[in-house]
RNA sequence: UCCCGUGUAGCUCAGCCGGUAGAGCAGGUGGCUGUUAACCACCGGGUCGGGGGUUCGAGUCCCUCCGCGGGAGCCA
């Protein structure tokens, strides 16, 4: 008999009395006072198991049934019924349970049926997806990403794929993994004695990418709209709860769009990512409410339907001076939101995502466009309640004189660039985009206290096992 | 990188003012008329993160290293 999902098996009204084989793995295993087990069976395909009842009959009860333990894969074939007990709507009256593998040892299985901290979880990397919690991350996860690519192909986007490996330290965005298949033991030098990179695979320095949006912008200035959504690489010395060394990055790019038009495309993104995730994954959202952040599922629900505010960083600077409170950082006009304004301005002033507009032009990236008044650019974050910046983005500086005297200002190598000016010298057109990590976005929907468990593999500092 | 905290059974933790270790869950055995993190009884299970020091004696106090967590900086 052919075998279906647990989720279909689950929702099938149609199904009853039929037989039906499900395949997966034992989360429990509960005997009954009438000679008969409870046997609940997990495939990943939705947050609920589904109950096997396997009746002291079944001629492998005693010598197998009776010995599953947490994380057994068996295959189960029966009818399935209405639940005669509570808990359950429909159970599979089991005809017989094949025990496919059986978990050896299993007082040290590491998984098992109760619950266990994020911190245990993490170091079995390889094994927290058999929980129902990281199951509910990654389909979660999963739709949010289908969700994200379905928004933009709706909307007329090209996904565009830009390079992994850069030869530009271009973005200055941070601290950049080096990639060289130079002999570290042997280096080659020139003949100052500095290490001669012309030896080097790419005949110079090369480096994992912090951010697509250099090359994105060529493929914006002749596709309209386009976005990326790939890994992103950051060697930063960064112990936190918000950052990792490797994580996906969605960053979208608009032609004759400027900076209010960003605003509004962040916006639509973010509500229709979470209207996916509500509307298709309703259980583990359910869950996540339940058993990670009890407020999970209700401020989706609330943020959907409410427009975000949207203020001028002045704006934001006189708020955090007129609010009362004692910051540990004092805040003036010049000086860059820390996480206590961030966290105070998007959940106590106003308690919904709030997207801060026109910052000061030294704090900010060179791309950024100068506004009329010489002393800002037009960049935008999008602060939400809980998490902070998860959205962080400009309209980009297309006056290329303007553009040369900002990147001299930053001390940047010209020459390094040209292919980038290339695009005021050609058909130069206002446009604007923003950048969003993805695990944050995903920290964001299920209430995680930590990136590291929003994807699959956390690679940190000192953190790079499975 | 800085600040704070933490490391005891497979997992989660308790262990007072220093006197060589306990519980729950998990596992094993037996019992129990459909269970929902089942229940009851019994059993096995520990170089108390590593190293050094103080002391008659250290899980406990001190130093140091390592791991982990939280916060900060930086950012997405």
């Amino acid at each position: 008999m052919k075998p279906m999902s647990v989720k279909a098996a689950l929702a099938g009204h149609d199904l009853v009395g039929q037989k039906v084989t499900v395949q997966g793995w034992v989360r429990t295993r509960r005997d009954s006072k009438a000679g008969l087990s409870f046997i609940h069976i997990s495939d990943g395909s939705c947050q609920d198991p589904i109950q096997v009842v396997a009746q002291s009959s079944l001629s492998n009860y005693a010598n197998e049934v009776q010995k599953l333990t947490t994380g057994c894969s068996v295959i189960a074939e029966g009818t399935l019924v209405a639940s005669q007990g509570k808990g359950q709507s429909f159970e599979i009256q089991a005809d017989s349970v094949t025990v496919v593998g059986w978990v050896e040892d299993p007082e040290h299985y590491p998984v098992q049926p109760k619950a266990h901290t994020m911190e245990y979880l993490r170091e079995i990397a390889h094994l927290r997806p058999r929980t129902n919690t990281f199951g509910a991350i990654a389909r979660i996860r999963n739709t949010a990403a289908q969700a994200i690519h379905r928004f933009f192909h709706e909307q007329g986007f090209v996904w565009v794929n830009t390079p992994i490996i850069t030869t530009s330290d271009a973005e200055g965005a941070g601290q950049m993994f080096r990639v060289s298949t130079l002999d570290l033991n042997n280096l080659p030098r020139t003949d100052k004695g500095s290490i001669d990179f012309s030896k080097d695979f790419f005949g110079k320095e090369s480096f994992l990418t912090v951010s697509g949006q250099l090359n994105v912008e060529a493929y914006c200035l002749a596709l309209s709209k386009v976005y990326t959504f790939g890994p992103t690489f950051r060697a930063e010395n960064s112990n936190t709860t918000r950052h990792l060394a490797e994580f996906w990055m969605i960053e979208p790019e608009i032609a004759f769009a400027n900076l209010a038009d960003d605003a509004n495309l962040a916006e639509a993104f973010l509500k229709y990512v979470f209207r996916a995730v509500l509307s298709e994954r309703a259980d583990d959202l359910k869950f996540c409410a339940e058993r990670i952040e009890k407020t999970a599922l209700s401020r989706l629900e609330a943020l959907v339907d409410q427009p975000f505010e949207r203020i001028d960083y002045g704006e934001a600077i006189r708020l955090l001076q007129s609010s009362g409170k004692q910051f540990e950082y004092p805040i003036a006009w010049g000086s860059d939101l820390q996480t206590e304004h961030e966290r105070y301005l998007t959940e106590e002033k106003i308690g919904r995502p709030v997207i801060v507009m026109n910052y000061p032009a030294d704090i900010k990236a060179f791309y950024m466009r100068m506004n009329d008044d010489g002393k800002t650019v037009a960049a935008m974050d999008v602060l939400a309640p809980g998490i902070g910046e998860i959205i962080g983005g400009s309209q980009r500086e297309e006056r290329l004189s303007v553009l040369e005297d900002r990147m001299r200002h930053h001390k940047l190598d010209l020459g390094a660039y040209q292919w980038y000016l290339d695009f005021r010298r050609y058909g130069t057109v206002p446009h604007s985009g923003f950048g969003l990590g993805f695990e944050r976005l995903i920290v964001y929907i299920t209430g995680l206290g930590n990136i590291r468990d929003a994807i699959p593999y956390p690679r940190a500092p000192h953190l790079a096992s499975f």
